[in-house]
DNA sequence: ATAAAAATATGATTAAAATCACAAATCAAT
DNA sequence: ATTGATTTGTGATTTTAATCATATTTTTAT
């Protein structure tokens, strides 16, 4: 975790208007600036771990970091991904508890910290701020339901097909067609919850059936369609 | 979903101090007791349905509800219970989406009800109550994740153990020691995501093994510490 | 009280996915 | 560029849990 080159001015971030702090006045936006402080974290860097004290909130500015648990065994289980404009670490900000996840930079990614003093002075101070945590917060909880839904009830060749789909339309294409996140066998496994052989076969099962076109890690749709029947998306 | 006979006064509510209205002012308690609905549940009626749009929030005076989504196949996949004290509803209110899940009373139950522009009313006004709804948010967010990880990465058999644990600690015992929940079998599956069957053979099996004395729907725990053993909590 | 419906119980069979084992390919660091 | 580590790929085997079938018991509604 290297300190930022150059720590951008809230006023003037093109994220002010999407983030959580869309409904900040100037003067807050003013404070933020001046008690963020901005870090780099390469690939394969942790940002913090489970079990520790966190003292403030991340605004992840660029890049891209997987938010995991370590399940019995020490296996990784991913609950979500944080990309540009969102903001992680508030769960336990907000509950005074040590992190419920580890977080690591699975790109190069730049992150803003804001110590939980900051934070709490602006709830208190706009009551708005606390409504949209309030709904990040609930929208992560909705997902976060299905999820274990889907989980409980699909196959796990259903559960692929989904999450391809899912990473596709979080993190969109490149020209070619080309998710625009890499993620290992492996991790993927860790998001649905299931062996790294299967995914492995399981995206061969897709290639072969015309479905994705896969060059190492990286992974093209081809067949949005039979993907999400496959997926059962719609029932 | 009969009307309730006595409408009980917020402020004389013994429920104040516990739930998420606890930061009201004396005021806004009076507010809140003019503006709200009290209404019966009956076992086995249904307060809202998955898709529907709902209009305010309930408070649970009395009782135990469900909560659940419908995956596909129709299946029912039960998130987690309401019971007195706690608040429903409110992700859909926040975010101003249709439920995400449907709520069913397992035992007769007592709500409150309070519409959405009171709710919001009362949350630009205090910005404590905004806290308090976000904390809220947050443990369950974090016993979603928590739950997720369970389900993707422990065997029923685990997952059996843990939820029983879950159970008793969530409702408590009678003086006879039986869990204060009652469930079918089908409810338990639906709860750790398996077979109705699987937790019929497993239970059983818990029996014979003395973990559990089983009368009907009626369990008691014989044995804590090896339910913990087989839950694998502390890994 | 009785009938119908729902839930429980148990056995047999099948299916899905995990695990194990090992080879080949790719990646990362020096 | 080389080497060591990690990741990918594939086959064989095992394990877990789902599914199917059917009998019995319990609950619910009339």
């Amino acid at each position: 975790m290297s300190r930022y080159f150059e720590e951008p001015n809230c006023k003037d971030c093109n994220l002010v208007f999407s983030t959580v702090f869309k409904k900040l006045t100037v003067d807050q936006l003013d404070y933020l600036t001046k008690n963020k402080v901005c870090s780099q974290i390469k690939k394969g860097k942790t940002l913090y771990k489970e079990g520790s004290r966190i003292t403030g909130v991340y605004c992840i500015n660029d890049g891209i970091l997987k938010v995991y648990k370590t399940g019995c065994e020490g296996k990784e289980q991913i609950v979500k991904f944080a990309k540009r404009g969102d903001i992680i670490g508030y769960r336990s900000v907000i509950n005074g508890e040590p992190a419920c996840t580890s977080v690591k930079a699975i790109e190069d990614s730049a992150v803003c910290y804001i110590n939980t003093q900051e934070l709490y002075g602006l709830l208190k101070e706009n009551s708005e701020l606390g409504i949209e945590l309030l709904q990040i917060a609930c929208a992560e909880l909705d997902e976060a339901n299905n999820y274990l839904t889907d989980i409980a009830q699909k196959s796990v060749r259903e559960r692929l097909a989904e999450i391809l789909l899912k990473l596709q339309d979080d993190f969109g294409t490149d020209k070619e067609g080309i998710i625009n996140i890499t993620l290992t066998r492996e991790e993927l496994a860790n998001i649905i919850g299931t062996a790294t052989e299967s995914v492995i076969r399981l995206l061969s099962e897709f290639r072969t059936e015309g479905l994705v076109d896969l060059q190492g890690r990286k992974i093209k749709i081809l067949n949005i369609q039979k993907l999400k029947k496959i997926s059962n998306v719609f029932k």
